[in-house]
DNA sequence: CCCTGATTCGC
DNA sequence: GCGAATCAGG
């Protein structure tokens, strides 16, 4: 059964330019229609593009996210610096290293026990720690460039 | 964890 | 073309 009638398209052209979202727009339609369904079909339709973005100040028709419960607002949070940067084994391999984990790699790379770091991915490639230190800024003086360069 | 849209890729 | 699975960001 071709779900996607032109009536479908039609409220759902409607409902994405409302500011719907893929989900609120998949139970609209119904039909055994998904979100993914949905995002598939705008995406096809290229109404990505057309997302009304509200301009600053104005009314966001985006009634969505308000309906859940908002987390106590108080803590802090708190960066904590480990300690713990594994300076030896990783969890993965180049070959089983997936997508949100961290790239920095472990021990030498001519040797089988080569890793990467495998901890999910804060920054970045890197875990929190590795991005501490795979990304810090330009040396700002001509001695942290010097240690920089282990002169 | 929850959510969101974005993207991929086998069908 | 379709959309489940996955990704990426909040």
């Amino acid at each position: 059964m071709t779900v996607w009638t032109e009536d479908r398209i039609k409220r759902l052209r409607s409902l994405w330019r409302e500011g719907r979202t893929a989900e609120s727009i998949s139970r609209d339609l119904g039909a055994g229609i998904s979100r993914s369904a949905v995002l598939g079909k705008v995406r096809r339709l290229g109404l990505s593009a057309l997302r009304p973005e509200p301009a600053a100040g104005e009314n966001r028709p985006r009634p969505a996210a308000s309906e859940r419960t908002r987390p106590p607002a108080g803590a802090r949070s708190e960066v904590r610096h480990a300690s713990t940067v594994s300076p030896t084994v990783g969890r993965r391999t180049v070959l089983t290293v997936r997508r949100r984990e961290c790239r920095w790699p472990l021990g030498d790379p001519l040797k089988p026990s080569f890793s990467l770091c495998g901890c999910p991915v804060s920054r970045g490639a890197f875990c929190s720690d590795h991005a501490a230190i795979a990304y810090r800024g330009a040396p700002q003086t001509f001695e942290q460039l010097a240690r920089l360069a282990g002169v």
